[in-house]
DNA sequence: CGATTTGTGTGTATACATTTG
DNA sequence: TCAAATGTATACACACAAATC
């Protein structure tokens, strides 16, 4: 006898009482997501509460509550204990970003790209590797994590962003998000959770999603993540791990302030979380904005990985990042290395090395700097900085909009304009909040003109579209 | 009133009933954890029955399920219906290989290098490569499976082992354990169960452990898996997939011959498992062993994913592998390739490409079997093969030996004796067997003459050992 | 061969925590 | 502030399947 508001609404879903083969759970869970999946029930759709369809199919609740939590695992659905069940947001489509297929008659403001001008330079340098006399030391399957003097040059190079290690507690891997896979294997079980902003890297959302490590959205502001709402839910839920990014947060161009690392580094501490800190943008930060100490690891050594790509400062296709870990993480990370890539390449992780020792890795971070102030300071000129600013030398821009039009929508006229931008839903590590954004990415064009021509139509675009 | 063997004889685990907190299946579940890391229950031992220790504890026997089952997802226990609960072979220690922190004074038999005299050889094609017009395209982030051209060589050295497909269901990956964790993390979940061989790949065992995903051991004979054993699982559990290496298994060196592969694609096919075939030896049978016709993917190419890795066959340092499968796998492929590698360093790509262009890559190739021919002439001196023969050109040979002397003990005095080399347990994807066997890697010393010292230790220690 | 031992899979009962109004 | 709505966590009952003796 249900007495409920399904008695005169009736529930969003309805699955068919014949259709259901025992076992119950797997049978309920399968339907639900055909049904999802073929977009019959749309993102944010509230589900029939458990109890509500236990009574409609004559079966136990904690069998609905089973069927969702399969579905849950897989990320197409997520629920709110005291509000309900809904579909996933990024239900029935996949949110990674990569430059796969992309239409070449469009300008790319989706993909953040590194301003690739400066290849010419690493080019060079390509050559002189391949002039020494211990290359084929490079070609081998020794030393997986890194050559003795890699490490060390990695070391010097991060030594600059403040972070003091040494070699047994580095390694050299595949670049950042190959960095984050290694972590989240290495020191996660499916079913654990990480705290991240409540908008956060796609990629690292969908890498969760694979991994089924789940995600709670934090709230910030725009010194970052608030440490206080951190703590709340580190009491509330069994939270293992936490997500920042705190040179400059993906996509919201936020800065963490030092005072707030420091906040948020005794929460971390008193829960024992294992922080993961990508600190790809450092040198854009670090010995520049004046507030800038040292990062995170500095303050949780123990319990923290910090990772250094070097995709974004020094060149892209050379696939090299720096992994920096305490004593207690370090055998399961070495481990986890050993059983994803085995070793990293020695000739890439050698050309970032040259560049580094021979001081042309600094040359092509200041001209990425001028290229991105010059960029920034175009950007402005179409969308001033409305609020608090984000970080000034950022490859991309975070840009509210208002209105109600879907995300979908809105990309496809974008692009039929001829533009591609990424939607906020894109980079939502939960459930959708009210307010809308668009990434701009700034570093992709081949050039200045070409980024001036996107903005153009994009304001254009949201000019027409406000006076709609 | 339980009436049972522990009357008679003590559980071989009693945990302290006043040591149990609510919940109690993570408090149990955590002490069985302590237990075995600390090496206080050895690996093998049996441990009470669930009911058995229900009662004791007086709680239901369901609720041990759940704890032996978070040990179980941890790799600690297996269980066998209608046997009992057992400590695994490999539970308190990592079985994964690589050449990190190797003991300089000792021979290498135990890791599997590549016969790494031919890199010379490659060092020469990194120079061309670096010459190249277009160097700088490779160094950004277009192209992240590879590029066209890229592709096309990899489908051309695929071709001579009866590889036929497109550039769309193929990706350039880093290296053939990269393309297997993106395969496992892409097609299976936690929990899923993938069938091998009762010896196979340690790293991927590992691989598997870590992703929570379970191995079927299935027994075979001098012609690989045998197919009604494999039906015989499948239709007892669930199955999702099954882990092949049919050119050369590791550590077995056993070839799978043509009807065998026949007859097992048809019971995959039959129970529509996902194939992984790793063909990383194709380059040694492919073409000279006359009964090799095709590569499995070839009969299911719609339920395969295929990878060539390059390490052994053309150089070990550059990490690249080629993955090929069919279109409904290739989806949740790439998008794991780009959550997990992002893209794979063009460079590496590239070299690899212009080897096999050259003609350079073949080259290589009949260099090292020629190397692999001597090195295994040289062991038939010391260990004449006594049974069916293995692979006449394979990197490692697998010699079976006697007595009742433990993994730990051999291993620790052939080490003091100068030699490394892995004993079988390594190699598990189950529990033990009776018999022991020892890999014996041909391809990791600098020399036939180091290779013989190395034989010639084992020989004198074996000769000795079999003596007392 | 059939009873017993032993692990697995599925559905259920109950206490509890959070959100909402 | 408290009750109702709603999801979560834990323990249990029972039918079943495989291995063993």
């Amino acid at each position: 006898m249900p007495v409920n508001s399904f008695d005169n609404f009736p529930m969003s879903w309805k699955p068919d009482r014949k259709a259901l083969k025992r076992p119950f759970y797997l049978s309920i869970a399968s339907l639900l997501e055909q049904e999802i999946t073929n977009g019959l029930l749309a993102p944010g759709t509230k589900l029939p509460p458990q109890r509500e369809l236990a009574d409609f199919l004559d079966i136990n609740f904690t069998t609905i509550t089973r069927a969702y939590r399969l579905c849950m695992a897989k990320g197409l659905i997520y629920a709110v204990t005291g509000s309900g069940t809904f579909v996933s947001p990024n239900a029935a489509r996949s949110i990674t970003i990569s430059r796969d297929k992309i239409p070449s008659e469009c300008i790319d403001l989706a993909f953040v790209a590194s301003f690739e001008q400066s290849n010419e330079i690493v080019a060079e340098s390509v050559k002189k590797v391949t002039d020494k006399s211990y290359l084929d030391k490079l070609l081998n399957y020794n030393d997986p994590t890194g050559i003795p003097h890699q490490k060390k040059a990695g070391l010097n190079w991060m030594a600059s962003f403040g972070i003091r290690a040494d070699a047994d507690h580095m390694a050299i891997v595949s670049g950042s998000q190959n960095a984050l896979a290694i972590a989240l294997v290495a020191l996660f079980e499916p079913g654990n959770r990480i705290a991240t902003d409540i908008y956060t890297y796609a990629n690292f959302i969908e890498l969760a999603k694979m991994l089924h490590i789940k995600l709670v959205p934090i709230p910030g502001d725009q010194f970052g993540m608030l440490p206080e709402e951190l703590e709340n839910h580190c009491c509330q839920t069994d939270i293992h791990g936490i997500f920042l990014m705190p040179s400059c947060s993906n996509p919201t161009t936020m800065m963490i302030s030092d005072l707030r690392k420091r906040e948020l580094a005794a929460v971390i501490r008193k829960h024992r979380l294992i922080l993961l800190e990508d600190d790809i943008h450092a040198f854009l930060t670090a010995g520049i904005d004046p507030d800038y100490k040292q990062p995170m690891y500095e303050l949780l050594p123990e319990q923290t990985v910090y990772i250094s790509g070097t995709s974004k400062s020094i060149c892209s296709g050379l696939r090299v990042a720096y992994m920096v870990f305490g004593e207690s993480l370090r055998q399961k990370i070495l481990q986890a290395i050993f059983n994803i890539n085995v070793k990293t390449s020695s000739l890439d992780a050698e050309i970032i090395t040259e560049l580094i020792l021979s001081g042309k890795a600094f040359e092509i971070i200041s001209y990425k700097k001028q290229l991105a102030q010059s960029a920034n300071v175009l950007y402005e000129e179409y969308f001033p900085q409305k609020g608090p600013a984000g970080h000034p030398l950022s490859f991309y821009r975070w840009l509210p909009i208002q209105g109600h039009c879907t995300e979908e929508k809105m990309v496809t006229e974008l692009e039929q304009a001829g533009i591609r931008v990424f939607h906020s839903n894109r980079f939502l590590s939960g459930h959708a909040p009210a307010d809308q954004y668009l990434r701009i990415a700034l570093s992709s064009t081949n050039s200045l003109n070409e980024l001036r021509s996107g903005l153009e139509i994009l304001k254009q675009y949201l000019t027409n579209f406000y006076h709609v």
